[in-house]
DNA sequence: CAGTGGTCTAGACCACCAC
DNA sequence: TGGTGGTCTAGACCACTGC
């Protein structure tokens, strides 16, 4: 390896991703060990993890600690932020129809649906407009594809408006998903925002989404409206980056508007 | 600092981020030099090293080779998919918009404008359904607030459309920006899509966007089209993921179906 | 129990920045 | 020119996996 203006580990981890991308190294399968890939390149171990992390944070490998390295499988999932509610019709939430479009298998996981108290100030009392003391109700859920986790999604309803709600507070909710339920209460949603950032997943996500702390996730807070801009949910959504690829569209109202 | 089963750097990495959250280390201000840090945790500089590299994903610090490790300062913008559209009118487009209302000072750098082929089969011909060997204007461009640098911003038009539409072919297009002049030839944009994903940054976009091989950026897709689904433009953003928030909004159309 | 990746160190050299 | 961060090494110990 000869010195360039690049260092050696970016230079190797850019080798490494063309082995990937050529399937010297295929999906699923394990990279040579460490020590083997050192003595390969003439370098260190350290060099070599180090080139490795690269490829952890772009997603393209997993490490099995103390068993291998292997080559990410999961395609990147569509996500149209629109059709999926129209589409949860036919299934039991809006977060399995997409997965299933791919044929992988899916399931979720519920961590928690109980009513809670919601910080005062916080984003969730925002985003639902709670008054202080406000009580909501929560559920909690990871999704999974083909056994990998795909996101987290902890949805919020003002307790005032669902009560103790005997579907919603049960992991299935059955047919349409929650926003039927919310119809059914009077409160079906017409209107959506969602706010996308990125960041690096805290430890909890990184054991929930098996993620390093450099691979990025979206979080997506989702907020659906009913009629007079009533806020009936929150939904926050997390998700690693190198997973998904988020669709929307629009029209445009202000066409008419000239120079 | 105790054996516990989270890694020391990780520790570090946390108790920094505190020490910036707090303030002792406030925004803009650089860290204590690596080697002082070494010696307050009682660790090597390549723990600390590590340490730091964790922050530098996230996005809390900023490396300046040579001299120091300064905190990050820049707060994130909002960017509102439709509204931005609408509000360009206040300036000569939509990615000045937004930084101007956080009182940034914003400026555009242009890197290309020209009548470019497009690669066959790639990502723009699909999205302007560009017949082989059909060229298209290209404006490339970069943005920065305040001085830092916050998007590239490569916009493709098919030439059949825009032909050498001489407000186009200048940096400056004038008030309303491009889709104003696209208005003019007959092609003003009436819907919108973006697909936005998150990974890692190239090593044009590194240099381009001061950023690290670490640090995620966002992707977006956005496709104007026109009267009977023309498309008039793809703009390829990439933006650094930690200075950006997306936002989106749109109202229920498929509320009347009923299970 | 052998192999794997995770972590850490001490020491070294380099390029770059500011003074 | 001295301080800073970037990189690299050799060697070490550890926890975990899978046989």
């Amino acid at each position: 390896m000869v010195e360039t203006p690049k260092s050696q580990y970016a230079q190797i981890a850019d080798e490494l991703r063309a082995r990937i991308d050529g399937e010297t190294y295929a999906p699923g399968s394990p990279l040579p060990s460490e020590a083997r890939l050192a003595d390969e390149f003439g370098v260190s171990r350290v060099t070599i993890n180090k080139a490795i992390t690269l490829l952890r944070a772009s997603g393209d490998v997993k490490v099995r600690r103390g068993a291998d390295t292997r080559v990410r499988s999961l395609p990147r999932i569509p996500r149209d932020a629109k059709r999926r509610y129209a589409a949860r019709q036919e299934g039991t939430g809006a977060g399995e129809v997409e997965a299933r479009k791919l044929s992988l298998e899916s399931t979720t996981t519920y961590r928690e649906i109980a009513r809670v108290p919601v910080l005062a100030g916080g984003g969730v009392a925002k985003a639902l407009r709670l008054r202080k003391g406000e009580d909501a109700l929560v559920r909690r859920r990871v999704l999974y594809a083909n056994g990998e986790p795909t996101q987290i999604a902890d949805s919020y309803y003002p307790w005032s408006i669902v009560r103790g709600d005997k579907a919603l507070m049960r992991p299935e909710v059955g047919k349409g998903g929650s926003y039927s339920r919310l119809a059914e209460l009077g409160y079906g949603p017409v209107r959506f925002t969602e706010d996308v950032t990125v960041r690096v997943p805290d430890d909890a996500e990184q054991r929930a989404l098996e993620l390093e702390a450099t691979q990025p996730v979206f979080e997506i807070w989702h907020v659906a409206y009913a009629a007079d801009d009533v806020p009936v949910e929150v939904c926050i959504h997390v998700m690693p980056g190198h997973l998904w690829t988020l669709k929307y569209d629009w029209d445009d109202v202000s066409a008419q508007d000239g120079p």
